[in-house]
RNA sequence: GCGCCAGUAGCUCAGUGGAUAGAGCGCUACCCUGCGGAGGUAGAGGUCAGAGGUUCGAAUCCUCUCUGGCGUACCA
C-alpha cells in the first residue's frame, strides 16, 4: 500500500527549499534571517518552471546580500531529488524548480490508486465545517440571483469537503418574520379567491401570479376548510401549509439545479425551548445582558455595539416586544458556534445584506467568543438582461425570472458552472439571450466534453483489447503527454486555495485549463500528422501506458466537475 | 453625506506583491479519408478608470479623485 500524501506538492517543494535555505545558513553561506510561510509559486510562465522561488529577493534586505547570491547559496543546498531536478538560477533572483521527470510519471500511478479522492488534502482534517447558503424568504420562488448564491455555497462545501472538513450544508428557513405575515395575508386573500369571493391583495402584499397558484394548491389539498369568517383574519394553519408549500418547491428548484441541503433550520425553532430547557434566542440574550452588552432605550431593547466600535446600536427587540431579525441572528449564530460547536461557519449572502455583516460579526463574538470562526461570504447582485435591456431583480417587480426557468433554458450545468466562473466579489452581468444563444459555446460543454472525449477512448481502447492495467508511466516522456499530469497535480493547490479564500471561481478556471492541456495533448497527433502520437498506437506498450494517462486524466476531470456540481458525461 | 463591493482586450470576466498581464466569445489565417471538430495551431486587439505614495519589484498594498452597483429602518 502506497502512504497517501494529503499535502500539496507546493507545499513538499517549499519545504525543500526552505530546508536548503536553513542548511545554507548552518554552513555559514547564508546569515540566520527568518524565513517567510511561503516560499514557493507558481509561476505564471511555465518557461520559468513548475515552481519558483523569490526567495532570494525577499531576504535580501534583511541577510544584507545580493539577491543572486542567495540564489546560489540556496541551489548549492538543493541538490536535485526524487521530487525535483537541479535547481536553476534567474536573474534578478528566482530559483527555478522543475518537477523530476520520474516523479511526474509516478504520480500517474498514483491518481488512478486515490481515484475518485484524488485532490483531498488535509487542511480541515478532524473540523466540522458549516455552509449556510441560498436561506431566502419562503415568500416566493427562488430567482436566478440566489442560483448564484447556490452554486458558490454549493461548490464551497464540496472544496471544503474535498480540503478534509466534515461539511454540513445548510438552509435557513425565514419562518418566523413579519414577511411571513405579509406573506400569509396574500396567500389568504388568494385563497378566497379562489372560492369567489371579492378580496384583493392587501398594500404591499405579493403581487406575483405564483400567489395564485400557490393558493390552487392549497385549495385542492385542503377545500374550503382554511376559510375564516367574514373580516377575521387568516388562520394560522394556513400561513403554516403554505409556508411548507413554498418550503417544498424551493427544495424541488435547487435538487433540480443539483443542491441538496443536509439541513433545513427553522428560525422559528430559536424561540422554541428544547424539552424545559431554554430557548437558543433565551440563551443568546442573556449572555448579552449578562455581558452588559444590551441597553432599553425608548422603549426597545438594543444591542449596544457602537460601544464595540460599530457606528450604531441595532434594535434586538422591538417596543412592541417582537424581536427583530437581528435578534434571531444572533440566536442562530450562538446555536452554530456554541450548541452545535462548529469549528467553521461560512455564511453566503447577497450584497443586498452586506449592510449586516459587521454587526452580525459583532454579536457573534459577544455572544460566543469565538468570532473568527464566523465567515460572511458576500457576492454582488446579479444584473440580468435580455440583449442591452436590463431586468430587475425583485419579488415585488412585475417581471422575475426564476431559477426554474433559467434551468429550464440552459440547464443546471451550464447555468451553475456560468454562476462559478465570477468572483463573488464581481458584480456579473447574465444576459438570458445570450446564455441560450450560444449555449452550445458555452465552457461547460468544453469541459464535459473533454470528459466525454476520455471516456471514448477508453472505451474505443478496451473494444480493441487494449487496457490500462500494468502500462509502464516510464514510456510518457513527450511534452504534451508530462504537461497533462502537471496540470492534474495543480488540482489539489486549487482546492486549496478555495478552502482558505473561499472563492470557488478557481475551481471553474482551473477546469477549463485541464481541459485545454487534454484537448491540446489528444489533438497533438493531428496538429504534428504523426499517428504514433495516437493513445492507441501499434505498440502494446506505449498504448497501455498513454490509457494509464488518460484514465487519470479522466480521474482529475471527473472531480472537478464533481465538486463544481456538475454531471461528468460518458459521452455528450 | 457615510459605509461596503467593483472599474483589466470590442463584449463577459480571470489574475495568491514577482519575470513578457490572461481566458472565453467576437475577428483573421491555418489544421480533418477525424482514437469524438462541442477540437487544435497561430495572429490582431491593453494608458490594468485617473493621480500620487510604499517597495528591489504594484493590476495587486496605502491615500485622494472620477464612474457604477448595493447598503445606510423598532423591513428582510
Amino acid at each position: 500500500m502506497t502512504e497517501t500524501t494529503t499535502t500539496t506538492l507546493r507545499d513538499r517543494v517549499g519545504a525543500l527549499v526552505a530546508e536548503a535555505a536553513r542548511a545554507a545558513m548552518q554552513a555559514g553561506a547564508l546569515p540566520d534571517v527568518a524565513l517567510p510561510d511561503d516560499v514557493v509559486e507558481r509561476p505564471r510562465d511555465a518557461a520559468n518552471g513548475d515552481y519558483a522561488s523569490s526567495l532570494p529577493l525577499r531576504l535580501a534586505r534583511s541577510a544584507m546580500m545580493p539577491p543572486l547570491a542567495i540564489a546560489e547559496a540556496i541551489a548549492a543546498h538543493l541538490p536535485a531529488g526524487e521530487v525535483i531536478q537541479a535547481p536553476e538560477i534567474a536573474p534578478p533572483g528566482f530559483i527555478n524548480l522543475r518537477l523530476a521527470e520520474g516523479f511526474v510519471q509516478g504520480e500517474i500511478d498514483r491518481i488512478i490508486e486515490q481515484g475518485p479522492n484524488f485532490a483531498d488534502i488535509s487542511l480541515g482534517t478532524g473540523k466540522h465545517a458549516q455552509v449556510e447558503f441560498v436561506s431566502a424568504n419562503p415568500t416566493g420562488p427562488l430567482h436566478v440571483g440566489n442560483g448564484r448564491g447556490a452554486a458558490i455555497g454549493d461548490t464551497l462545501a464540496s472544496a471544503l469537503e474535498a480540503a478534509g472538513y466534515e461539511v454540513e450544508r445548510e438552509y435557513y428557513v425565514n419562518d418566523a418574520g413579519t414577511q411571513t405575515d405579509v406573506f400569509a395575508e396574500t396567500l389568504y386573500a388568494r385563497y378566497q379567491q379562489q372560492h369567489g369571493l371579492d378580496v384583493t391583495v392587501p398594500e404591499g402584499g405579493y403581487p406575483g401570479e405564483y400567489m395564485v397558484d400557490l393558493a390552487r394548491r392549497l385549495h385542492d389539498r385542503e377545500g374550503d376548510r382554511l376559510l375564516a369568517g367574514p373580516g377575521e383574519p387568516p388562520p394560522p394553519e394556513l400561513r403554516e401549509l403554505g409556508i411548507e408549500l413554498m418550503v417544498e418547491q424551493i427544495r424541488d428548484t435547487l435538487e433540480g439545479f443539483g443542491t441538496s441541503y443536509e439541513r433545513w433550520f427553522s428560525e422559528r425553532s430559536l424561540y422554541e425551548p428544547a424539552s424545559g430547557e431554554t430557548s437558543a434566542y433565551d440563551t443568546a440574550l442573556g449572555t448579552l445582558r449578562a455581558d452588559g452588552h444590551l441597553a432599553e432605550r425608548e422603549g426597545a431593547l438594543w444591542f449596544t455595539s457602537s460601544e464595540l466600535g460599530e457606528d450604531k446600536d441595532n434594535v434586538v427587540l422591538r417596543s412592541d416586544g417582537r424581536p427583530t431579525y437581528f435578534a434571531s441572528d444572533i440566536a442562530y449564530h450562538h446555536d452554530k458556534l456554541v450548541t452545535r460547536g462548529f469549528d467553521l461557519v461560512i455564511d453566503v449572502w447577497g450584497a443586498d445584506h452586506h449592510g449586516h455583516v459587521s454587526r452580525v460579526e459583532m454579536a457573534t463574538e459577544a455572544v460566543t467568543g469565538n468570532g473568527e470562526a464566523l465567515h460572511i461570504l458576500i457576492y454582488q447582485l446579479v444584473t440580468l438582461k435580455r440583449g442591452a435591456e436590463t431586468v430587475r431583480l425583485s419579488k415585488r417587480s412585475g417581471e422575475i425570472i426564476t431559477l426554474d426557468e433559467l434551468v429550464e433554458e440552459v440547464g443546471p450545468d451550464a447555468a451553475r458552472f456560468f454562476f462559478l466562473l465570477r468572483a463573488p466579489s464581481s458584480q456579473m452581468d447574465f444576459d438570458l439571450d445570450l446564455a441560450v444563444k450560444q449555449s452550445n459555446e458555452n465552457p461547460v460543454y468544453y469541459i464535459q466534453y473533454a470528459h466525454a472525449r476520455l471516456a471514448s477512448i477508453l472505451d474505443r481502447a478496451s473494444g480493441e483489447g487494449h487496457a490500462p492495467e500494468g502500462g509502464d508511466v516510464s514510456l510518457l516522456t513527450a511534452p504534451h503527454e508530462l504537461a497533462l499530469v502537471r496540470e492534474m497535480l495543480r488540482l489539489p493547490e486549487v482546492i486549496e486555495l478555495v478552502a482558505t479564500t473561499y472563492e470557488p471561481q478557481h475551481l471553474a478556471h482551473y477546469g477549463i485549463e485541464l481541459a485545454t492541456s487534454f484537448h491540446a495533448f489528444n489533438d497533438a497527433f493531428r496538429q504534428q500528422n504523426d499517428a504514433s502520437l495516437k493513445v492507441i498506437t501499434d505498440d502494446p506498450a506505449l498504448t497501455a501506458a498513454r490509457l494509464r494517462l488518460v484514465q487519470a486524466a479522466k480521474i482529475a476531470l471527473g472531480r472537478v466537475l464533481d465538486l463544481m456540481g456538475m454531471t461528468a458525461p460518458e459521452r455528450m
